[in-house]
DNA sequence: CCAATTGTTATTTA
DNA sequence: ATAAATAACAATTG
């Protein structure tokens, strides 16, 4: 499920246990989510430590704990961070707890697609620091995302939308949301935008991220009940799995199909297939 | 049984 | 060599 707005609501959860010490740490090692790392290490540095801050950047969570110690969290698809009481008993996909006095944290994933990452050290890891700069920072300009299409111009704009190298967070569903609300077909060439198009896709992208961000994950200390309460009606966002889904724009019919590998749903009457060069 | 799923990566193809 | 397409990963649901 999670892309960018998700996995910060997830952050802002676990934030409950800021500056409270990790009294144990349950896991199974063995488990697909801590492939490639270091199972006894991870105990033996965020057992007694103190959980100190945590950030989000694309879909990859970073808790930092006291004595140089960096948690590093990936959804996946199915991921998702809970809080449960101090007497909670784990359940089936409850991959990796950090137990609190007040609180246990949960990271629960059924498929596994998700993943755990760690690092000891005073400087915080590569995994962390390589992470494309975000879309709401200064750096994501026009001209980047021009000579990125420009790189993978023979690639549908929607396989390119979810590449997270230029584009960090976008997943699935709003790479479809961003291409509704830039009126872009999700098959046109990533090549074959026009200055304006380039512009409007830009646009839109920072758009939608800044909207997910306050209405999923909350404005300030605001974290609300559940993902999806505040999600407006007139996102594509609740029309796009419907069967006899309608455009809230145009309120004309949507439409399904594999685009880049991935379902994609785009309105046919707003987001037109023209100059695929 | 078949097909589907909001992600990423390795492998294959062009 | 580079980039695009495809397969694979795993679990569950309809």
């Amino acid at each position: 499920m999670p892309e960018l707005a998700e996995v910060e609501f997830f952050r802002k959860r676990w934030s409950a246990g800021h500056s409270a010490k990790v009294l144990t740490v349950r896991l199974h090692e063995g488990k697909k989510v801590f492939r490639g790392c270091d199972t006894g290490q991870i105990k033996r540095g965020l057992t007694g430590a103190r959980l100190v801050g945590s950030e989000t950047a694309a879909k990859q969570m970073l808790f930092r704990f006291s004595g140089s110690n960096w948690l590093g969290i990936h959804l996946g698809m199915s991921g998702e961070l809970r809080v449960e009481p101090p007497d909670y008993r784990a359940t089936t996909h409850d991959h990796f707890i950090l137990v609190q006095k007040l609180r246990q944290l949960v990271f629960n994933d059924p498929r596994m697609f998700g993943g755990v990452l760690f690092h000891h050290g005073k400087a915080p890891p590569a995994w962390w620091t390589k992470i494309a700069p975000a879309i709401l920072s200064p750096a994501f300009t026009v001209d980047a995302v021009e000579a990125f299409l420009r790189r993978r111009a023979r690639a549908p704009i929607k396989a390119v939308l979810l590449m997270q190298e230029r584009f960090p967070g976008v997943g699935n569903w709003m790479a479809d949301e961003i291409l509704w609300r830039a009126a872009i077909h999700p098959k046109r060439l990533a090549g074959s935008l026009s200055p304006a198009e380039v512009r409007a896709l830009h646009r839109e992208c920072r758009k939608v991220c800044r909207l997910a961000l306050d209405t999923i994950a909350g404005k300030g200390r605001y974290l609300p009940a559940n993902l999806n309460a505040h999600i407006p009606r007139s996102w594509l966002f609740w029309h796009r799995w419907e069967d006899g889904g309608l455009c809230p724009r145009t309120k004309k019919p949507l439409h399904r199909e594999e685009v880049g590998g991935r379902t994609t749903c785009w309105s046919p009457a707003r987001q037109k297939l023209i100059r695929n060069m």
